[in-house]
DNA sequence: GTTGCATCCTGTAGTAACTACAGGAGCAAG
DNA sequence: CTTGCTCCTGTAGTTACTACAGGATGCAAC
């Protein structure tokens, strides 16, 4: 019966839907091992096989890490997504705390790349006796 | 003959210098047990006992770190500077590599910063069939 | 039908830079 | 002499992976 739609829903081994998706082999069986990704089901000598929906997760992993989310908070907007739709409300909560962390660590390394570009543009290069770089390191 | 040099080099225990260089306990022992600190004299009970230099150093440790560098770099830094002062131009190499690999961290988060804050406008916070937030991570 | 190679499996250990115990000993004050 | 603080060593946990080791499977060519 479901035979014409098993035959739409493709199956990829592990090797294929990291190609596909970009997420390494080892990241993969990471990710369900940590249960941020669930079981695929698997053939009879024990290989994973994955269809649409897994890749569509991965994807989703890969793009949320690439936006600096941990695999906490992916797991968090995942399950939320899931069961019955809980609420908007939590996923703008999740993504305004990361919105606020990505701000706060922007304005460290402006301030962090203000000392040290001036550190280095003071530099001579030469065998100085006090060196500007070792000096804003050092104990004043 | 050295007792009044010694007298003056005062000598702290593990506590008192981690007070007043903000460096936590357990993290001087770590320093010490991965070599970016060399180990301390010690009382005749195995205490650890700090002088001047070592508190140097270890103000030294902790700036570099609070400006992102790695404690390879600082131990670079440090050997550069310790045995027969090598050269300015290494240090600013370092110095270099590292202010460039915080302007391209500042780049990146900033992106980031920028499609989630739009992200984030765009969320109602109702349970709207479509959040925006799960949009930009799902794959499309 | 077997040889050979790619791919897969599990399980463990390594990475950076710490932090957090467990379990024991030293030391100073009351 | 007991209480409580600091200290000691050594090991394991953290995050998000990556890198094996050692073995099984799948598939194609000869």
């Amino acid at each position: 019966m479901a035979v014409i739609t098993n035959a739409r829903a493709q199956s990829l081994s592990i090797g294929e839907v990291s190609r596909e998706t970009g997420v390494n082999i080892e990241t993969i069986r990471y990710y369900e091992r940590v249960k941020v990704l669930p079981p695929p089901s698997r053939t009879q000598s024990g290989r994973r096989v994955y269809g649409r929906e897994d890749k569509r997760v991965l994807t989703f992993i890969r793009r949320g890490r690439e936006l600096g989310f941990t695999l906490d908070e992916i797991r968090a907007l995942l399950y939320l997504d899931a069961p019955g739709k809980v609420s908007c409300a939590e996923v703008k909560e999740i993504a305004s705390a990361h919105l606020a962390s990505v701000r706060s660590k922007i304005i460290d390394l402006v301030n962090l790349e203000g000392v040290l570009a001036n550190a280095v543009a003071r530099c001579t290069g030469d065998a100085a006796p006090a060196c500007p770089v070792l000096d804003i390191l050092d104990c004043r």
